[in-house]
RNA sequence: CGGGACGUAGCGCAGCUUGGUAGCGCGCAGCGUUCGGGACGCUGAGGUCGUGGGUUCAAGUCCCACCGUCCCGACCA
């Protein structure tokens, strides 16, 4: 392709309030163009990439037997319904109707369609299936940022594996495992896997794809003794054992103004410390409240409590309905005598006792506690978050903490899906059963995203040669130089012919804008002719990453240069 | 949804406090000089000042409402 027909529409001034770097250098590479929040139009240099990611995945998902589909992303309300979660997805999912006013959803995703299909099958014979498409989803996301990493529409390879026992899906959801750390690798990205909540997806082992970055909105916490992962929706930590002596009498005390854990630690060191005391939170789940108790120098990690409930939606009690539920404001409450909201305590407060709690009495508190004996707790579970240098729950060694970008998850699914959809087969024992399912995604655009998060310099983009838009940029210093122009057209013409994507840079600009610009894209390779070099029958050869540059005999550089890039068009090597 | 900010030429911004002929830089078009690291001169095109209402002789500027976008907190690939 020339430069001078091809639409590259590079900017040196890039919106000022953009946070992600990646975001920035994608817009101001031309690559990405924003329409509305959450929704970009994909110039051509950025489908070419995008056509490159969904390439890796086609290939390695066709390696472990995958086969591919297109499915609608106009969904009849119906099949959602059918699911339970028309209702469970809330304001996340697009609904709209027809000129009938029926209703309709923009697939988030398509557990559904795909469960639909599968009650094609009727045997275990036809068992296992490994589905995928590279579609379309739409996502009514409550806050939309960072460019092309949280978005409002977006493509996604989702694949779903169906099997007959649990022995098949655990078979499955290993080699998505083993397949996604080849595509991310093969994009230039080194992920990890950690554990992590399923969400609403519903279902029971769920593994998210990482990889390291400051643009990321998910915390991780990992071990770097012993290899724990997680992310902290789901992380455990151990708790160094707290010695509480004897115990003591239940007893009130005022505590006049005293609303916060701090405060009143502060008012009271000798009783009071932050973990010698309960923090009381009090949550709507599903519509019912919910007493939350924690060590008061922790925090509540949300996900767990709804996983640990079961709950779908979660958010803090208002200001009036503490006060209705408790008879107290915030800053004074506690579980001590309290019947009928479920109490559910965090496992650091087991066996602890002469603890300070609120009496559900404004300005007024507990003392001498006794986790056993003044509250009834109905759930233990681990609820708080886990924060950096906490020990290992395994090893004991202090945690990391760091965010990332969730670029993949896998899900294993069960069956309520095919449960739903009446999607089973017959065993072998010619018993029905509905096939066990799980579900994996893959977010191309974030992918893309992640890669320039975690591949750029100053100048701009270093795509690795496996997801470039194009593996070498010819810049012709002289494109008004005769000689000069006639080199730069016949490399590009031998080089395209070597099967490799050539972009040919023949704008009549200075050298320096045409330099700015092909590090700005972030092309691999650059070959620089201009008429000192053509006089001398050398061409200079510079690789992107580094900007390490070499002089090559113009008699070489065709090999040269396809040596480089045949070796890392993979991605399998690194670039 | 809560909190904060912004909306003026394709892009980045000033102008608003104190109402009175809409500006700057980049980019774009033409001509000329330049040309191995973001050149320069001359000429020129390009704007419903987010939308609607209000105040005023007069609104980009003041007031109200709405819309949009970004950033900080609760969801996901």
């Amino acid at each position: 392709m020339r430069w001078t027909q091809a639409f590259i529409p590079t900017l040196r001034d890039a919106p000022a309030d953009a946070e992600a770097i990646s975001h920035k250098l994608l817009v101001r590479g031309g690559f990405i163009r924003q329409l509305a929040a959450g929704s970009y139009s994909i110039l051509p240099l950025g489908v070419r990439v995008r056509n490159k990611v969904a390439g890796i995945i086609r290939e390695e998902m066709n390696r472990i037997g995958g086969q591919e589909f297109l499915l609608p992303a106009l969904h009849p309300a119906e099949i959602w319904k059918t699911s339970g979660r028309w209702d469970l997805m809330g304001d996340n999912l697009f609904r709209l109707q027809d000129r009938k006013q029926v209703d309709h959803a923009l697939g988030m995703t398509h557990e559904e369609v795909f469960a639909s299909i599968a009650t094609e099958l009727f045997s275990y014979r036809e068992l296992p299936q490994i589905w995928y498409q590279i579609q379309t989803k739409f996502r009514d996301e409550p806050r939309p940022k960072s460019g092309l990493l949280r978005v409002r529409e977006f493509t996604m390879k989702d694949s779903y594996t169906l099997d007959i026992d649990l022995p098949g899906i655990d078979s499955g959801f290993d080699r998505h495992r083993a397949a996604y750390f080849a595509i991310f690798r093969r994009c230039g990205l080194d992920p990890i896997d950690v554990e992590a909540s399923s969400g609403a997806m519903g279902g029971s082992e769920s593994v998210e794809f990482m990889v390291r970055s400051e643009a990321g909105e998910d915390w991780i916490v990992t071990c770097g003794n012993c290899g724990y992962r997680a992310n902290v929706e789901r992380a455990a930590s151990a708790v160094e054992p707290v010695d509480d002596g004897a115990g003591a009498d239940l007893e009130r005390f005022p505590t006049p103004g005293l609303r916060t854990i701090k405060a009143l630690a502060e008012a009271h060191p000798e009783v009071a410390s932050p973990d010698r005391q309960i923090k009381t939170l009090v949550y709507i789940l599903d519509g019912e409240p919910v007493l939350v108790l924690l060590r008061g120098d922790h925090e509540l990690q949300e996900q767990k409590l709804m996983d640990v409930t079961g709950a779908i939606e979660a958010r803090p009690a208002q200001p009036e309905e503490i006060r209705e539920l408790l008879g107290a404001d915030p800053g004074s409450l506690g579980a001590v005598g309290v019947r009928g909201p479920t109490v559910i305590a965090d496992r650091a407060l087991e066996g602890r006792k002469k603890l300070v709690t609120g009496a559900n009495e404004d300005d007024w508190h507990y003392s001498g506690v006794d986790l056993g004996r003044d509250i009834e707790v109905g759930v233990w579970a681990e609820l708080r978050a886990v924060g950096a240098g906490e020990p290992c729950s395994v090893c004991g060694r202090p945690l990391e903490r760091w965010k990332g970008i969730e670029v993949g998850h896998i899900f294993k699914l069960g069956t309520k899906y095919s449960e739903a959809f009446g999607a089973t087969v017959q065993d072998e024992s010619g018993e029905s059963r509905p096939i066990i399912m799980g579900s994996y995604g893959i977010g191309v655009e974030r992918a893309m995203a992640a890669v320039v998060e975690s591949s750029h310099d100053e100048g701009g983009i270093i795509w690795p040669v496996s997801v470039a838009p194009y593996e070498v940029v010819i810049t012709v210093v002289r494109p008004d130089d005769g000689p000069t122009m006639e080199v730069a057209i016949g490399l590009y013409q031998e080089l395209t012919a070597a099967g490799i994507e050539v972009l040919l840079d023949d704008r009549d600009e200075r050298p320096g804008v045409k330099f700015a610009d092909s590090e700005l894209i972030g092309i691999p390779y650059r070959v620089t002719v201009g008429p000192r070099g053509v006089a001398e029958g050398v061409i200079e050869l510079t690789t992107r990453r580094g900007m390490v540059k070499s002089e090559v005999p113009l008699g070489d550089l065709v090999g040269t240069v396809r040596a480089a890039v045949e070796s890392r068009r993979l991605g399998t090597e690194p670039s």
